[in-house]
DNA sequence: CAGAAATTTTACCATTTGGTAAATCCACGA
DNA sequence: TCGTGGATTTACCAAATGGTAAAATTTCTG
């Protein structure tokens, strides 16, 4: 186990290769489509070479979905309560929609993760995201009742600011298929939900 | 074959059986995470059998994507172009919610075909989503320009309703999670959807 | 009921896949 | 430069998986 004191530079190099050819083949094909060999070849590395930095395959999901969590709250965990209501989740919607074009395979392993039941991450959506969630609608609560939003139920309005914004990554071959693809979906994209949450929220 | 003429009382059964055992397995685990046996299991018949009634794995996926395909663009044919516009997608959004909330199993089998690149499925979205997307845009130009609704780009609100409406099949775990289950979850989501795109029509 | 046709089971098979053991290679500090 | 520990390859393996052939059984029809 190379993992028991401090990495060497040639497995922080590998380890990082594989991760990112793992994100690629996971957030594709999700868990089971996706192979040790296929993560090999795109990392350009032999299958046992891999397994001798990782225990099997299993755990470099564990290990991508782990680090992706933190990535993943990060644009909520900025949402500033002593900040303007309006403009502090009009930003976060930006930061989301950001991310979302930023970090397309990251949105699809987690969306796939999700989509089979969260088998290997339902202790950090109870543990991680879950506490956050109800820090923020509480926040959110607060701005209504202090009269600077809009009447809204803070849990749905953070499911429809997650769904609008990760729909770009996740559901790209049909949004691509549809608008006929290129860059400029998501400037389209922004001022849409800018405008969208504008009008829900502003008081 | 058993496809080439009519088909009898028992094939009629156990294809139906088949085709619905494999929509659970499918979607719950995707294309290549689901097993023939799993399928068989579920379907009470064994796995020779099953390829009796299908010529394989991948007939029997398309098979269902094919049917959803008709399912899934219904309520978006209903929209009625002589209607009242802001009535008419309002309508449209709670036929998409009811949607979600009665065949969850359905979208997320959709889901998991778009999220690995729709390799199984490319052909219909362009020959059979596009022309009615496309169909249903130019109706809600004519009402935006005729002043019916505020101004919106037709293509981002059709995203947004399908992120947000679908986002309670395909992230259903993730919504118990935080909400802490419940059927009244989509009386809240109803009543949320129906604000926040009466906000953003609203001339 | 007899025989044909449809249906189901039994017994396989080839390939893929996650994983392992052991031999080999290689970088680097004494 | 030489030896040692880390890194990599070669050669495997057992289980799972999609699929098939053919025998056995059930169902339908005259």
């Amino acid at each position: 186990m190379p993992d028991t004191k401090k990495p060497s530079r040639i497995q922080m190099r590998n380890r990082r290769v594989i991760l990112d050819a793992a994100l690629d083949v996971f957030s594709r094909h999700g868990y089971r489509g996706a192979t040790l060999d296929q993560i090999a070849t795109e990392a350009g590395l032999s299958k046992p070479n891999i397994l001798y930095y990782f225990n099997g395959k299993e755990e470099i999901h564990v290990t991508l979905l782990s680090q992706l969590m933190e990535t993943w709250l990060d644009p909520l965990v900025e949402m500033d309560a002593g900040g303007d209501p309006l403009d502090e989740i009009l930003a976060y919607v930006q930061r989301k929609l950001d991310m979302t074009r930023d970090l397309p395979r990251e949105s699809r392993l987690f969306a796939n993760e999700i989509l089979q039941g969260a088998p290997r991450m339902g202790s950090q959506l109870h543990d991680g995201l879950k506490p956050l969630f109800d820090e923020k609608c509480a926040v959110i609560t607060g701005w209504v009742a202090a009269g600077k939003l809009a009447p809204v139920d803070p849990r749905h309005l953070l499911f429809s600011i997650w769904a609008t914004t990760q729909h770009y990554a996740d559901f790209e071959v049909q949004v691509d298929t549809l608008l006929g693809g290129g860059a400029e979906v998501f400037d389209g994209a922004a001022a849409h939900l800018e405008t969208l949450f504008r009008k829900l929220l502003t008081p």
